[in-house]
DNA sequence: AAGAGACCCTGGATGC
DNA sequence: TGCATCCAGGGTCTCT
């Protein structure tokens, strides 16, 4: 589900609610949903224990803890996080239960059971091998040239790859190809400077747009409020097959790409 | 090492 | 209506 402007919609709105409060207890009612450390121990070592800030890697929300430790979570696909009253009745889909004090709940629900939690030492056990962050300098056309030479998998393919450029996901990896106007299929190393200057230009516009738009709900993204985003009226190519291209009107085509649905413009994208 | 495919899960939409 | 198939904002693992 989230990518990176639905992870920091989420953090952005679950923040204030979290920060400053202290965990009284934890409930897993699904086991695989904590990744580590098991769940008997993660539950009895966030105990007691007090949220003092927050912050997002990738697709990662990453929580401080006051003994210094981490909480982080990965909604995957289908995870969304409330802050509801304590006795709210439970969803079906709840996996995870921090019980906050003054009796209210900070629940992850999570329908395919993708997501993750992990209590940590330090934050880079997990997101260590994430690569820059698309709206830092570091990913720039000569970081993409230097580590897209050789590479033969195609660019769509690489995009989603985190360890190359970390919170890009399917929705954006697809609209920011179009406004590129790059062919999902071309091998990563193919790509010019000026095509590579270009699809990294596209990258942060349609990151920064999305940010602005509170992301894309398209089925199961919510906010916490409940409220969903509104850039899934900015798709120009993603979920929109057959339909007519915004700049040229051919009908938008679907291929699969590395196993994930992908759509482009036949006309434009080259 | 890099790339392709299977796999983890559930539920909604679509087709017959 | 019932059943089968396909599809889904992600990531990890195995095999070649």
């Amino acid at each position: 589900m989230p990518e990176l402007p639905e992870v920091q919609t989420i953090l952005d709105a679950i923040t204030p609610l979290v920060q400053g409060r202290t965990i009284e207890g934890v409930t897993v009612l699904w086991p695989g949903t904590v990744d580590r450390p098991a769940p008997e121990l993660f539950a009895d070592s966030l105990r007691g224990r007090t949220i003092v800030g927050s912050h997002r890697r990738g697709k990662y929300m990453l929580f401080a803890l006051d003994d210094a430790r981490w909480l982080l979570l990965h909604l995957r696909m289908t995870g969304e996080l409330r802050v509801v009253p304590g006795d709210v009745a439970l969803h079906p889909h709840d996996r995870l239960l921090i019980h906050l004090e003054g009796n209210e709940d900070w629940r992850f629900k999570d329908t395919r059971k993708f997501g993750r939690a992990y209590l940590v030492e330090q934050p880079e056990e997990v997101v260590g091998g994430l690569g820059p962050e698309p709206l830092d300098e570091v990913f720039s056309a000569e970081y993409l040239m230097a580590r897209l030479q050789g590479r033969t998998a195609p660019i769509k393919s690489l995009l989603l790859d985190q360890r190359l450029v970390a919170g890009i996901g399917n929705i954006y990896a697809d609209e920011a190809l179009f406004r590129a106007r790059i062919h999902p299929l071309r091998p990563g190393g193919s790509l010019s400077a000026a095509e590579l200057a270009a699809l990294v230009e596209a990258v942060r516009a349609v990151i920064r747009q999305a940010l602005a738009e509170m992301g894309t709900t398209l089925r199961d993204y919510r906010r916490p409020d409940g409220s969903i985003g509104s850039f899934q009226n900015s798709l120009q190519v993603f979920q929109r097959t057959d339909e007519p291209c915004p700049s040229c009107g051919a009908p938008i085509r679907r291929i699969v790409v590395g196993g994930r649905s992908t759509h482009f413009c036949p006309v434009e994208q080259k």
